[in-house]
DNA sequence: CCCGTTTGCTAGTTTATCTAGCGAGTTCGA
DNA sequence: TCGAACTCGCTAGATAAACTAGCAAACGGG
């Protein structure tokens, strides 16, 4: 992303780290244009869907979801998140569930309806990306996976 | 993201690829509340911030964008594109250039507004990821940087 | 040279976001 | 123990951004 470009100043340890940067960059286009793509193909609006593969992520990690934490998230209001559970509770997507010890939360989950619907649509990529996956040895999988996920915490910018 | 997760029945080499599912899962969703950041802190709503990432990334391809392929690429109407373009022109962030070779068409341009902006916004985790980088060797990192690419080319549909 | 197609735009409508503010529930210190 | 300050999710009304329909200008193959 930054600087270099003129290929010829740099040397063989900068291309290296050139090109993984470039990758990542390529790989999170490659990402935006699915998304945008499973938009359609849900019928649902960008924000609703990031909200979805959220829930989805969290519900993997066994992490309950507030609304609070959806705002946050998408770094929209609450009043927004209100409404925007609203369409996903209305649609059949999401549930509102009672948070088990404060009075005033909600814990969003996901209806079967959903994960069936997502996984119906993002099936053909995860194998895809299985496939791709496949063609590595075990040592070189567990460098890469580290690899993600130190980016990951990385760019997590814990507001 | 798909099946497992009981992982008693897991070989080792499964679990190395599930490993790596995960990982690209986390990765993008730590991506997904970095650009909402971005978005709050470069005072810009979803979309014309997306629009703003792709026109950086395509123009260090080297590839000119029109405003068809804006609206492909986010899956929006043209004429949601023409005023996201309007937004983003009245804003400084882009300039609608003559096509050198059809009168009809346009090429989108980044200024250098653009250019700064972002990079303001987005060098610290350009630092954060280069310095993780940084902690592979060369091979490492080429077989990293092979599989985003491979990655991305799997989950590129093209439409 | 024409006719069908493509490109980006305008107009008007629908949808989604925002700001402001509220009631209920929680927390904590006097 | 009780009240003040805070947090959570919601409502109401205003603003912003998406959509559908349709148009003129430019292209391109027969």
């Amino acid at each position: 992303m930054a600087e270099p470009r003129d290929s010829a100043a740099m040397s063989a340890r900068d291309r290296a780290v050139w090109e993984v940067l470039a990758g990542i960059r390529a790989f999170s286009d490659a990402m935006d244009r699915m998304y945008s793509g499973m938009k359609g193909d849900m019928d649902m609006n960008a924000t609703d869907l990031a909200a979805i593969r959220m829930l989805i992520i969290r519900e993997q990690r066994e992490q309950s979801v507030s609304p609070h934490d959806i705002a946050r998230h998408l770094r929209i209001s609450t009043a927004s998140t209100t409404k925007l559970i609203d369409r996903l509770s209305g649609s059949g997507h999401v549930v509102r569930l009672p948070h088990p010890h404060d009075g005033r939360a909600r814990v969003i989950g996901l209806t079967d309806k959903s994960r069936h619907e997502f996984m119906l649509h993002f099936r053909d990529s995860i194998v895809a990306m299985r496939t791709v996956a496949e063609e590595y040895s075990s040592e070189e999988l567990v460098v890469i996976s580290d690899f993600l996920d130190r980016i990951s915490v990385a760019i997590d910018t814990e507001e």
